[in-house]
DNA sequence: ACCTGAACACCGTTCAAGT
DNA sequence: ACCTGAACACCGTTCAAGT
């Protein structure tokens, strides 16, 4: 089925083009087509071959989450900036990662379910950026939690409060300001401006970066 | 298959004993134990049965989402405060929310996927209580989205900063003091008591409120 | 050492057929 | 109106067998 077009010497499978090639169809259609058999056809080989390189899916998915997560902490490893204000250094780190999570808007469902080595590295520089900026161990701690996934650049968000706020029919909007007034009331004072800017989870980078900066600032008094 | 004991007229099924059922399922088992079959054993029927009552897993899963968000608001309209103090009085919803999230700790996996007007509803409330304290619609807007999942009292950590804190085999230290030597001096130095203390999601209760208290002073200071 | 074919257990879902 | 049997397409996975 899955037709070799010429007859090279194909390259050989091997763990890192497993996870690569599942990464990329990740990447172009959703975690939901990562199928065993899909990852197969897109290396010329057939699922079964896989297990040979791969303990099973579960196995599969943790490397990926290590694969992104290597991506993140190279990336991050390049700012060369004075720790001296650990605000603004955390603050560069978490915004970067950020920008490569944007690139695999799947993954924050994955980090959600499964821990990686290099996740925990990453928190650990994130503690050692703190500490060294004054902070105490007992508060980083805190902190960490406090950021929870923002730390890595996501925040899945419950529901998006300006869906659909342009698209209501006159006579629905009376229901909906019976049933929702305040969300009403809000949306009409506050115009919530490019809705769909940053993927699907309904997280624009200006709540993002507010969000992020309440938490920081917060951490920073009780320093 | 599924034994019926006596030979009574059956309870017939329903939309809602549907739900109840998987809900029963996903509270003993957890989520990926409530297949369509699953909860046809539960019930005592076939599985195809349930598709006269709901259109498919999916519309199941929202109405799933929906049982356990109305719970929440109707023990959230319980309270009887005065609003005057917004910030103790969306404290305690948010803590009472959780309450009920920590009965369904597959819940929250499900909250980031799926919607329901009853979380809109929620919010709506949220954004009320907000802004009847002083809190104007923009700001109350960045606070819903600074809270993010925390609104409905849980948080998905990315991992547990003291995991195996005590189980480590004195060769391994070495090794691992050289790879996050930040983490485990935090670790060293705060006593992470009680870690599994509130079910899977590593966030215990302390945790949860410290970070709570952190956005809503936040918010507070900037009103 | 590396890959595959055939097969298995398990999903969600459809549809014609039963009562 | 409500429920079911048989069947389908699709999963992940095992394992003996091929090169």
């Amino acid at each position: 089925m899955a037709m070799q077009a010429n007859s090279e010497p194909r390259i050989p499978l091997s763990r890192d083009r497993v996870l690569q090639a599942a990464v990329a169809i990740a990447d172009a259609d959703g975690l939901e087509s990562m199928t065993m058999r899909r990852i197969g056809v897109a290396l010329g080989a057939e699922a079964m071959s896989l297990y040979y390189h791969v303990a099973n899916k579960a196995a599969l998915l943790d490397g990926i989450v290590e694969l992104v997560m290597t991506e993140i902490n190279d990336a991050v490893d390049q700012i060369d900036l004075p720790a001296a204000d650990w605000k603004q250094a955390t603050r560069r780190r978490i915004l970067l990662a950020r920008e490569v999570m944007l690139r695999h808007p799947w993954a924050p469902q994955l980090f959600e379910t499964r821990t990686s080595p290099a996740v925990v590295v990453y928190h650990d520089r994130l503690v050692g950026l703190m500490h060294t900026g004054g902070l105490s161990y007992d508060l980083a701690h805190h902190g960490l939690h406090a950021l929870g996934s923002r730390a890595l650049g996501f925040s899945q968000e419950l529901f998006d409060p300006s869906a659909g706020a342009g698209a209501v029919p006159d006579r629905m909007l009376a229901d909906l300001a019976d049933q929702v007034p305040n969300l009403v009331g809000m949306l009409s004072e506050v115009a919530h401006d490019d809705p769909d800017s940053t993927l699907g989870w309904c997280d624009d980078q200006a709540e993002f970066e507010f969000s992020l900066d309440l938490i920081l600032d917060g951490l920073d008094r009780l320093r």
